[in-house]
DNA sequence: ACACAACAATTGTATATACAAATGTCAATA
DNA sequence: TATTGACATTTGTATATACAATTGTTGTGT
C-alpha cells in the first residue's frame, strides 16, 4: 500500500515529505517484525547487536566505548545493557589491566552458541522481510539509503 | 558512506541483510535529526504527530482509538500522551455524549497555531534531510519502500 | 430486568532509554 | 609530588514505552 493510503493522509504530500514519513513508517513495520522475532529469545535487538559486535572482535576484548561506537542505536546506557548480558552469562566483564578506567568485555561460549543458533534464523527472517523486492531492487534501495545519509 | 563501512562490518553482507541493517541505521540517523528539531519545542515526535492527526479532523473530534489507529508509532499509551498535550493546552478532552465510553479530543487554537508555526520548519527540515537525493530518486525510494512493505 | 460479552479508556507495573552528575583513574605539567 | 583536566565508566533520576489488569459503559440475548 502506498504510504499516503497507509497513513490515511488527507493532503497530497510531496516526495520529500513522503520519503521522511515513509522511512519512519517502514521502520515501525520493521521494528514490529524484529520484536516478534526476538521475544522468543529473551533478548532485545540491541543485546543481539552487542553480541555480534563482540563476536566480531574474534577473541579480542571490546571496551564500552568501542561497543557504543559500533552500536546501531547509540544509546547512552551501555553499562546496563552489558549488565543484562552478564546476568545471562553471555558475556564476561573485567577491568583492563593496563588502564583500569577501561573494562574488557568478552563474549562467552554460551553467547557464541546463542549467536550461532540465531544466525540462520536471522538470515531466514531477513529473507522473509525482503521477499517483495528482487535483488536488484534491494541493491537500488541500499544505494539510495546510503546516498540519502551522505551529507 | 556505505552501510558496511558505516557499521565497520567485518564480513561481507548480502543485499537482504544489508537492506535490513540499512533501514535500521537510516532510521537512527533520521531519529537523531527529528530529536534535534523537536527539542526546541518541548514536543515529542509523537505528540506532533497526534496534533497533526487532530488538525486533519477539521473540527471533528477524534477519540483515542482513532488516534491510535493513525499514529505512526503505534504505542499502547495514547492516554498519557494526550495528558501531556492537555497540560500544555494544545488539546481538549471530553467524554462523548452519545457513548460515554468514548472520549472526544479536539485540537485547541493554541495547538493549531503551534502547528502552523511548525509547518514551515518541518518542510525546511525535510528538504534538508532529503537534499542528497533528486526528486526522481526520492520517488524511486518511496516506491521501493512501499513495495518492501507490500506483503 | 438481568447476565454477560464486547468495547473504550485508564491505571499499575516493569522495562527501556536519555541525560546529567558522580566516581575513579590516568596523563601532563608546574 | 601535587594539581588539574581529560578520560572511561557507573549511577541517579526523569521520562518513555510495552503489556496486562482494571474500570466503567454499552449492546445483546434470555
Amino acid at each position: 500500500m502506498s504510504i499516503e493510503k497507509e497513513i490515511k493522509s488527507t493532503v497530497k504530500l510531496d516526495e520529500k515529505d513522503k520519503t521522511v514519513i515513509n522511512l519512519i513508517y517502514t521502520n515501525n513495520w520493521l521494528k514490529e517484525k524484529a520484536h516478534v522475532f526476538f521475544k522468543d529469545y529473551d533478548l532485545s535487538q540491541e543485546q543481539y547487536n552487542v553480541l555480534r559486535i563482540l563476536r566480531g572482535q574474534k577473541g579480542h576484548p571490546a571496551n564500552l566505548s568501542t561497543i557504543q561506537d559500533r552500536m546501531l542505536n547509540k544509546m547512552s546506557n551501555t553499562t546496563r545493557l552489558i549488565d543484562k548480558l552478564l546476568k545471562k552469562d553471555l558475556v564476561t566483564r573485567q577491568t583492563c589491566a593496563s588502564n583500569r578506567r577501561k573494562i574488557e568485555i568478552f563474549i562467552t561460549k554460551k553467547g557464541l552458541n546463542l549467536l550461532t543458533e540465531l544466525d540462520q534464523k536471522v538470515k531466514a527472517s531477513n529473507i522473509e522481510i525482503t521477499k517483495s523486492l528482487s535483488n536488484s531492487e534491494l541493491s537500488q534501495l541500499n544505494k539510495l539509503l546510503d546516498k540519502l545519509r551522505a551529507q
